[in-house]
DNA sequence: TCTGGGGTCCTAGGACCC
DNA sequence: TCTGGGGTCCTAGGACCC
């Protein structure tokens, strides 16, 4: 019998972080409490990352700034993020599920999907296990999942949001028109900001209605998204669990500078900073990359990028770093800048990279070894004991964005 | 006391080649 | 000295996810 989960954790960010505090003595537990999970204004990143019930209750949103959770509830008690415990809950549970079934797909740091088709005959029925699972996480773990209970995972997703916390729900294609359809449009894996409205404007409002659409009608206004989500409107999706490790397709690393950028020398130095995380990254996970692109958003909150192939694949920070440069002067219309990104696609097996005809074979080798030593001293020591000089008495630091956590699951928007 | 950072995939238009 | 279509690569932008 076919048996795939879904389970996601309740408020993840602030359920482990209230269940940390609450293993260090502290009293209050935060989940009972209105709080949030919270980047930091003075840096403008003061957007909500995680909210408690109660908080949810007055109206709070996660990705809204916390201005505007304050003036919902001006007592709302603000945590900042702490990754590394996230990675750590989010490893031990996919331990547990483990247990059960080698095919674990890890979605996000919160969300899992599980296959546990005809295997029964280990640990019993599906819907017995799924509560096992849930009760032992919260037992041994200290903080709750939902789980959904499907035959694919679409339905098992949207049945995962049907109740929390703590809950079990089934969501099998008998009980799609009850369960699903009678949902706003916009609840439906795949409908978002932009999408939900103009489906508003087509006079479709519930899932149901989305399901019950000529389906070339919407091939027509959509295209391929169209029929996607019409096929997941009537709970067809048959895509497979994804066990082990997955072909990563880029490393981008993004961040908002704490002031207005107008200087192209500022810029230079956020861009270096970006390059020397990006580079760690494509290092450590021993790749080159072909394609480098960098994305400018301006302090008027408009977004545009830029991206080259290059000649030849690299991972090279210096190298990074010349065309982050090259591509920024093409690109940046001298507008204020508030954020900067550097991502590299069209990723390599960095092992069998091939010099172009007449390159500089020995200024290459010195490059190389320099981004080798450099990474060794950073991993040995801590990633700040080396830095450039360019970043000394400057206001930038010398390195953001995440350094790539060996367990950093995939992200991905596809199922 | 203003709006994050990490991803994936799709589409459209222009260049270029046959 | 006119008409053209198909295929692929490259780039920019947009949509979605957590």
């Amino acid at each position: 019998m076919k048996a795939i989960f879904h389970i996601d954790v309740n408020s993840a960010y602030l359920s482990w972080e209230a269940m940390d505090r609450l293993k260090r003595g502290e009293r209050l537990d935060l989940r009972k409490v209105p709080s949030v999970v919270a980047g930091d204004p003075k840096k403008r990143n003061g957007i909500i990352l995680a909210k408690s019930i109660p908080a949810k209750k007055y109206g709070i949103k996660t990705g809204e700034s916390l201005m505007e959770a304050f003036q919902k509830y001006n007592k709302l008690i603000v945590l900042p993020p702490n990754y590394g415990l996230y990675m750590g809950c989010s490893h031990a549970m996919n331990e547990i599920f483990k247990e059960y079934t080698p095919l674990v797909q890890r979605y996000s740091v919160d969300e899992s999907f599980m296959d546990y088709s005809d295997m029964e005959h280990l640990f019993g029925e599906p819907l017995k296990v799924a509560h096992e699972i849930k009760d032992r996480i919260r037992e041994e773990l200290g903080f709750t999942v939902s789980i959904g209970v499907s035959t694919n995972k679409l339905l098992a997703k949207m049945g995962s949001d049907l109740k929390k916390p703590d809950a079990v729900v089934t969501l099998y294609p008998d009980e799609i028109e009850r369960k699903m359809w009678p949902l706003p449009v916009e609840d439906l894996f795949m409908v978002g900001r932009r999408t939900g409205p103009k489906l508003h404007n087509m006079n479709i409002h519930t899932i149901g209605d989305l399901a019950k659409t000529d389906v070339e009608f919407l091939e027509r206004v959509l295209k391929s998204h169209g029929v996607m989500i019409w096929r997941y409107a009537n709970g067809i999706e048959d895509s497979k669990v994804l066990g082990g490790r997955r072909e990563i397709k880029g490393i981008g690393n993004s961040t908002t500078i704490p002031y207005d950028v107008t200087e192209k020398e500022d810029a230079y130095l956020v861009l270096l900073s970006l390059c020397e995380t990006v580079g760690m990254r494509l290092r450590a996970g021993g790749y080159t990359a072909r394609l480098v692109s960098i994305g400018i958003k301006t302090s008027q909150f408009f977004y545009y990028s830029h991206q080259r192939k290059v000649d030849t694949p690299t991972n090279h920070t210096n190298t990074l770093y010349e065309y982050a440069k090259e591509l920024f002067d093409e690109a940046w219309q001298k507008e204020a800048v508030r954020h900067l990104g550097v991502r590299v696609s069209e990723l390599e097996d960095a092992g069998v990279t091939q010099l172009t005809l007449f390159e500089d074979t020995e200024k290459y080798e010195r490059g190389k070894r320099l981004d080798e030593t450099i990474d060794r001293l950073r991993m040995k020591y801590h990633h700040t004991c080396v830095f450039r000089g360019s970043f000394a008495n400057t206001k930038i630091k010398p390195l953001q964005g995440g350094v790539g956590e060996e367990d950093y699951p995939m992200m991905s928007s596809l199922l």
